[in-house]
DNA sequence: CTCGGTGCAAAGGGTTTGCATACAT
DNA sequence: ATGTATGCAAACCCTTTGCACCGAG
């Protein structure tokens, strides 16, 4: 099984690869888009599904998914868990005490599974939304 | 703010309850729509989304997510874990060590976080399919 | 009798796909 | 020159919404 497909470095996918790099948050699909036609004027909604699509085949962006059917994509490949604001939105990376997740995954694998990935998240409030604003809940 | 709403317990409702808890699996809506169609044929899909939406909103199910867009509804709403098998899409239960998500979460609450709840999927191969077919594995 | 629920179908909205053209190699 | 990637738009698919009718309380 080669390789049979030669793959192109093409000025759309260097630049979806950067917006999503240089992303402070985890951006949408269309968060990306909008950024990326700032550098690109022509570039496509297409364009940009695709090539997210193929670095995250590649493993150099990964998905995620808080269950509002709308992927997000994290320039963070490395293991870790996420935290998500009811109240604002914000998606913040958090690097779990390994040891945790050891003994979590372990715990796991004593049942006979085989795991490869995993997903950790947590919902709640965010330090600033707590002060300012409890009460107000994002619905979901 | 009171409850001015007067909620009818209607065949539909309790049918779909009815499908949800019985089922051995983590249904889709449209799991639950074949299945409930079985007992009160008239049945509509927008009535299962309504009265899975109710029960969700009043805590008698629950809704799970694997990042592929589809809903899942889940009868067990006490705090667990899901184990999700990428041949076969098996979705099992997992009731993890409290101490070790107790350990996961305090850490996480250290952060300034107040969290409301949280969700662990581990993403792997269950037994069975670890024997029989290893090779093979879905996308996604 | 009331008004919330149902069935049906159309609309929404994020993502994917098809196709002629553009362009990286 | 070759064939992959693009841009555009239509198709997909799960879910939500609108509306006239039904039926639980």
């Amino acid at each position: 099984m080669e390789q049979r497909v030669h793959k192109r470095t093409t000025q759309q996918l260097q630049v979806v690869y950067q917006v999503v790099c240089q992303s402070c948050s985890h951006p949408t699909a269309d968060d990306v888009y909008l950024w990326a036609r700032r550098i690109l004027l022509r570039i496509s909604l297409g364009t940009v599904y695709h090539n997210l699509q193929r670095l995250v085949d590649e493993g150099k962006i990964g998905v995620l998914s808080f269950g509002d059917r709308i992927a997000r994509y994290d320039p963070t490949t490395v293991d870790h868990a996420h935290l998500v604001c009811r109240h604002c939105g914000l998606v913040q990376d958090v690097v779990l005490d390994p040891r945790v997740l050891g003994a979590g995954l372990k715990f796991l694998t004593r049942s006979g599974y085989t795991i490869f990935s995993h997903s950790f998240v947590a919902y709640g409030l965010c330090p600033a939304c707590e002060k300012g604003c409890s009460g107000t809940l994002q619905t979901v």
